[in-house]
DNA sequence: ATGTTGAGTGAGTAATCACTCATTTTTGTG
DNA sequence: CACAAAAATGAGTGATTACTCACTCAACAT
């Protein structure tokens, strides 16, 4: 349960940061070795005692990704805020959560990048995403809904996965627009935003009709 | 307006497929024009005459599926789909629109996967994304809501974007749990679960106050 | 002092890369 | 059929790649 980054040298964090530096900016095969090395500032022979291929980097990554995400910021962080200041008012829990991932996906955005895109090509990365990542959060999040639905401000009818991937897709929905658009469009006021995104997670953008209540 | 896809010739839209087989499987960078030449069934000189750099070929992609799915896809299918089968019944009309996105998706994803993942690295490849695309998604979406609003179907005080993304955030999402982590989950089945998405689209996830209407 | 160890090095290696261009093949025209 | 223009070819080019390995040298033990 302890994070066994711990055990990681000096030498092979600088060689991991300045990999994570890397590979973020041009992608991991157009990320060679010997401009990690220079930026890690080690020879690139170094390198290659640390991770015995290129692709051991990238698992490296992920694992570090998988230890200091998972572990400490999504378990933690959420169980924190939901549990402490969401338990009572859910709106003013999800927008704390919101408020607090949006902060944090900014902060490991590279990392994020780069396990995000190699997801999307190979099975076997996914599948640590999944045991490292995902499949914690969907545990966490399970537990928060059952008490919600309890204290009568979750819909029952709505499984935990479809609520939390409703509420996910909103968030990464926003980030994209606003990080990676941004610079294209017109921004809107950041807070009016999100209370309108928190808005539409919990009652929905339809208006109900007077005989369909659900 | 027209699509400026028709003056390619036999040639160019064979070398333009094979491009997509092999950058889908195994990234752009890490795809050679060799590969992609043996693919096409062309000299790899050929690849040249038609394409100046390797990153042309990229841009003819991304011209491609904006063509292709700006044009024939999202603005024809979107507006036939929310405009006739969707005006009177907004349930009716987004389940419509879920499904066919979602067999949209599944048809155009080698294309799709190239793109995003190149957007999340290139400026100037995110910019194309947006004028042939999103852009053009968005005006489309917006008359639909303007509509809605107007009809008292949808809410007034969530904007169009809020809207339309939130929607396309519940989809994407359901898209990469079902079709990227599938294998390794259990899946709900499969309209049961589109039902439980739009219900939490159209009326949210959260119970309402007594006395917090909004 | 001398010996032993192993982390660190960087020139070297074969393979592969995107791209070129002289040459050949195909096509269009009178 | 003859000829010119265009299209297609694939061996060749220099650059770059991931990775290796013979070597150095500081840090310790004896």
């Amino acid at each position: 349960m302890q994070a066994p980054d711990l055990k990681m040298s000096e030498k092979e964090k600088k060689i991991l940061d300045a990999a994570i530096a890397v590979i973020s900016e041009k992608g991991f095969s157009a990320a060679s070795t010997s401009e990690i090395a220079r930026q890690a500032g080690v020879a690139e022979g170094t390198i290659f005692r640390y991770f015995k291929t290129k692709k051991d980097i990238l698992r490296g990554i992920l694992i570090h990704l998988g230890n200091v995400i998972a572990e400490l910021l999504v378990v933690y962080g959420l169980k924190k805020i939901l549990y402490q200041d969401g338990r009572e008012d859910l709106r003013a829990g999800i927008k704390l959560v919101l408020k607090d991932r949006m902060a944090m996906i900014d902060a490991v955005f590279p990392m994020l990048r780069i396990v995000i895109t190699e997801a999307m090509y190979h099975e076997d990365i996914r599948q640590i995403l999944y045991d490292k990542i995902i499949s914690r959060s969907v545990e966490v999040f399970e537990e928060y809904h059952r008490e919600m639905v309890e204290k009568g401000l979750m819909k029952r009818e709505i499984d935990a996965v479809v609520a939390g991937r409703g509420i996910l897709g909103n968030l990464v929905l926003f980030f994209v627009y606003r990080n990676l658009f941004g610079p294209m469009i017109q921004l809107d006021d950041y807070d009016r935003e999100l209370d309108q995104v928190i808005d539409a997670i919990m009652y929905g953008i339809a208006i109900p009709a007077v005989g369909d209540k659900k």
